[in-house]
DNA sequence: TTTGACCATGGTCTTGACTCCAAGGTTTAT
DNA sequence: ATAAACCTTGGAGTCAAGACCATGGTCAAA
């Protein structure tokens, strides 16, 4: 059994998130000392573990919590878990999109500036963010 | 001159959005009428739009509070524009890698979990998110 | 025994970019 | 003249994921 610290260093967290995610039911200390501290077991470990790969891979604490759900619900499929990773990684594409598209404009702006030895009055970057981005991401 | 709503329709934003600009001094009327009316000029409409554009470049509202600085700031150099847009990309290239590490992990859980006809007891990609984040992402 | 490291609760604060609300004044259309 | 649509200010709330703080109890070593 581990102190709530001790938890915290293995899991390379603060103390305040381990809290913080109890409130937010995705961990539970296995039990209490009569003083009040939080004990927690080598399942809470594999817990934490299973919330920072999540969290690695995009999820929110909030989705993290359906999976862990449906990871102790006997009943549910695969399948749920699977489209939730689907569904999921169809948004980080969406994100990488749009990031990719800043990325490009940006590109643009960069090189329409040459050198950047103009005055700040005749800045082809500003010049560009007033006019239509379409000649910047064309 | 336009008023607020005027201004908001064209621009595509609310007008809450516009009374937010001006509180954080990105963006004021050109003038008020007595009844304390914010009225809008062209000029605005051109902020609006500078403003629109580099937030699609990924520039946050307090960046392009810094760039419209310079934009009036003569003396400043086109320089200081190029710097702040390339330490943007940077960024953006960095926030890249990271969603494409994500999507990476995200195809290797998919793919551990073929069909998906598993009972969620032996979810494979369960499992893996328990594990050590290497296999998936190696 | 007392100091330092640890733990508890309950609360507010942060960042970014807004959104929503209340209570009221103004304009415009019918 | 009155209803609908617009505008004003000021302030509070939202989301995510914690960080930080005050105040105080607990435990180990010197």
């Amino acid at each position: 059994m581990y102190t709530i610290g001790k938890v915290a260093r293995l899991a390379g967290v603060s103390t305040d998130t381990l809290r913080y995610y109890e409130k937010e039911n995705l961990i539970a200390p296995a039990s209490k000392t009569a003083a009040g501290y939080r004990l927690y077991d080598d399942e809470a470990m594999r817990r934490m573990r299973f919330i920072k790969q999540a969290q690695q891979c995009g999820f929110t604490l909030s989705e993290i919590k359906d999976l862990l759900t449906l990871k102790s619900a006997d009943r549910a499929c695969c399948e749920d878990v699977r489209s939730l990773a689907i569904e999921k990684k169809l948004r980080i594409e969406h994100k990488l999109r749009t990031l990719q598209a800043m990325s490009r404009a940006l590109d643009h702006l960069i090189q329409s500036c040459g050198g950047g030895e103009n005055p700040a009055g005749a800045c082809p970057i500003l010049g560009a963010l007033e006019g239509s981005l379409q000649a910047a991401s064309a």
